[in-house]
DNA sequence: CTGTGTGCAAACACTTTGCAGGTGT
DNA sequence: ACACCTGCAAAGTGTTTGCACACAG
């Protein structure tokens, strides 16, 4: 999980994307880009920061974090987060904190399996929790 | 549930409002403001669209569905769903079909209980579903 | 009559695109 | 050496704000 690399995602080492790796390694939460770019700005532009979020997403190396307001965020990727290309079904629990706005993935945490009207095949599934978290209350 | 009317929420009945209030009811699925303002445009003005779903929102007529891609969209609220002012806890169960991209609520599907982590406080739980839906498959 | 809703223009925030030059492999 | 990455400028897209007039209650 923390061995992600760029070169085993057919991506080159550049100081941006090294930047923006060592961001998401470092974080606890889910980041947005607003949230990266408040650590990267001074170094690079706006615009290869976006592009290196994308590019980490074609790549499965984040994926994109539900959100209830506008701005979406992200995650690293891990073991049971397959990628897009072999669609097999990623699940994703997570809970954002109501006060300091932070978002936490809770990889291990299982959804229920979940019944369906009938002719509903479902291939993902995103579970948001919203509340107080542990820091915060 | 199709008896929401205006009054009740101490809107006024203006053509705009009843307009998209009319379209809430009529679609079986959420809609976006785009979805909106394909039906609504020749009539009102953009601005007053989005300020109108505004105020749905504040006064509790219709709530926000979480999307995996940006835009937002809204749906009627039930009676499930309390006002946001005592702030109950409401759950949603939303599924979107990845080939026609239309969201169904599933009001009466119940989420199972989720055993969060030791000091985490839940308040609000959106689950989001995505796959093929029973018309596309 | 009064306060709220509406339309228009303009501002604003966020994200993407085009292109020339730089860099990793 | 070549393809890919980056920075800058500019264009898109989606949403909000200010203000004068219109309309519901």
């Amino acid at each position: 999980m923390s061995s992600i690399n760029l070169k085993s995602h057919d991506l080159r080492e550049t100081p941006c994307r090294l930047a923006v790796l060592d961001c998401f390694k470092r974080s606890k939460y889910a980041l947005s880009y607003a949230d990266l770019e408040n650590d990267l700005i001074e170094k690079f532009d706006k615009v290869t920061i976006y592009r290196t979020l994308k590019s980490f997403q074609t790549a499965g190396i984040i994926h994109k974090v539900l959100d209830d307001v506008g701005g979406a965020k992200f995650a690293l990727c891990n073991d049971t987060c397959v990628t897009h290309e072999n669609n097999n079904h990623h699940d994703h629990v997570h809970f954002k904190c109501e006060k300091c706005e932070q978002t936490v993935c809770f990889d291990d945490l299982i959804i229920p399996k979940i019944n369906l009207p009938k002719g509903y095949k479902s291939s993902e599934i995103n579970l948001l929790i919203q509340g107080i978290c542990k820091n915060c209350q």
